[in-house]
RNA sequence: GGAGAAGUGGGUGAGUGGCUGAAACCACACCCCUGCUAAGGGUGCAAGCUGUAACAGGCUUCGAGGGUUCGAAUCCCUCCUUCUCCGCCA
């Protein structure tokens, strides 16, 4: 959520940076709403302090054993609650109207975030890493899987339906492997915390993190009122909610599965598993002081990078426009990997700082110099999609005879294998 | 799932209808004292909204939501959570 003193402060500049993240604010409705709701609420409030004064004098009264005064200044102070309850529901009305639009209003992009429309405009910064060359026609991670057995479309269709995956054998190791790995790198050399966490979520998490109001549409939703994660930036993130924290930044790490329905992706990338309504990840997420938070950004984006070149696979780094920057975030680099059988970069990681977006929905703050509380800043980073990666590692780790050489940090969480297939 | 107890400020914890936005203690900040250390004394210290040049002032908030009342942390109802005991269970 935007802070509202930035929109009563300065309407018209906020308006011009949400449009480079092509949203139009509709500021003739929020000066309306806001000037009814300051109205609203100097009358409720004057009249809530004649209440409160009017009824202090009742219990005078009664002590002075006048009851008859007494009983006139009861009548008084009825009338006036009266009003009150008027006031104070048409307050209420307009205090929650107010409230949901601005749920909807995004974050505001960082000067740094480059204009545009979408992923065609986003700007590239680096790329690391070079093709790997065949001396054979590659092919998709669809045909190596299936080939030795480890990847299996129809039986998950029969069980879940379209875009589910069934993984057995070595495949499903390896994907288990680079679950372990990253897990391991992060905890081991870049300083997070490992967490377990739920994958059911109430929805005042989701309000926190950003997915709702707006996206419920891509959420799967139980009939306890639960939703299952579409990432563990979710329960990471909403750790700190309702609370001050003083001990900062923390760094947490958790590998969860993720569940997302897609809607509106429908007919995008349909052959394999690079789109599925469950994925696992491991997810990064750090919790900062406001001073902090973008140095943490570049820490963050270079711990993902460093899976990518500890797996030896060839990589770039964009930064992303505004037209393509997700609600919450004020700026993300998105990480995305060579995958040989797409001929082409596909996103593998995404890290982002929602700087005090999320924190002001969620109520986490910190205490400044002063001792103040203060939203703090949180960001968050996939430190990697595990099955996109296990795509990337198939793909580019491919061998002539369809088997797929095991990179060599991975080899000991594969029980020292160095081939599968 | 059954029975009982409890939810108050950063923490512990008083408070059963108006004098309580809330005692006391701890933590924290500043000051004083003390030649280290330890200890002692004083002051301040919830948040949000509103308001002010800045103070002041006003309103809200004692798990959540309803209700009773002129007035609710305090009484009533519903829900949630936590703890203890029992049952069940990976």
């Amino acid at each position: 959520m935007l802070d509202p003193k930035l929109l009563r402060a300065d309407l018209d500049a906020t308006a011009a940076r949400l449009a480079v993240k092509g949203y139009t604010l509709d500021v003739a409705r929020f000066q309306a709403m806001d000037a009814s709701r300051k109205a609203l609420q100097a009358d409720m409030e004057a009249l809530q302090n004649e209440r409160k004064l009017g009824s202090k004098e009742v219990g005078a009264l009664m002590k002075a054993g006048d009851t008859a005064g007494a009983e006139a200044q009861k009548a008084k102070m009825s009338a006036i609650g009266d009003k009150l309850d008027s006031a104070k529901a048409q307050f209420d009305a307009l205090a929650e109207e107010l409230n949901q639009w601005m749920m909807e209003i995004p974050n505001l992009p960082h000067p740094s975030v480059p204009e545009g429309q979408d992923e065609n405009d986003n700007q590239e910064l680096r790329v690391v890493g070079t093709k790997p060359e065949f001396d054979f026609e590659p092919v998709d991670h669809v045909t190596l899987a299936e080939n030795m057995g480890g990847v299996d479309f129809e039986k998950a269709v029969a069980v879940s339906g379209s875009r589910f995956a069934v993984l057995a054998g070595q495949v499903a190791r390896l994907h288990r492997a680079l679950a372990q790995f990253m897990l391991d790198t992060h905890t081991q050399e870049h300083g997070y915390q490992e967490a377990y966490v739920p994958y059911l979520v109430q929805s005042q998490a989701l309000l926190g993190t950003g997915q709702l109001p707006k996206f419920e549409e891509d959420l799967f939703k139980t009939d306890s009122d639960h939703y299952l994660i579409p990432t563990a930036e979710v329960p990471l993130t909403n750790l700190v909610r309702d609370s001050i924290v003083e001990d900062l930044p923390q760094q947490w790490v958790a590998h969860t599965p993720c569940f997302r329905s897609e809607a509106g992706s429908y007919g995008r990338d349909t052959r394999g598993m690079f789109r599925q309504h469950q994925f696992d990840k491991v997810e990064l997420v750090w919790l900062t002081r406001p001073e902090q938070s973008w140095e943490a950004l570049e820490t963050l984006v270079s711990h993902a990078e460093a899976i990518l070149k500890k797996l030896g696979l060839h990589y770039r780094v964009v930064n992303l426009c505004g037209g393509d920057l997700g609600f919450g975030a004020a700026k993300t680099y998105d990480i995305e990997v060579w995958l040989p059988g797409q001929q082409n970069f596909r996103e593998i990681s995404s890290c982002s700082n929602t700087e005090d977006f999320q924190a002001r929905r969620m109520q986490a703050r910190t205490r400044n110099e002063q001792g103040k509380p203060e939203y703090l800043h949180s960001l968050n980073g996939s430190g990697l999609a595990v099955g996109r990666c296990l795509i990337a590692v198939l793909e580019n780790y491919q061998l002539a005879d369809g088997r797929v050489a095991v990179p060599e940090v991975l080899q000991p969480y594969m029980g020292g294998l160095t081939h599968i297939g």
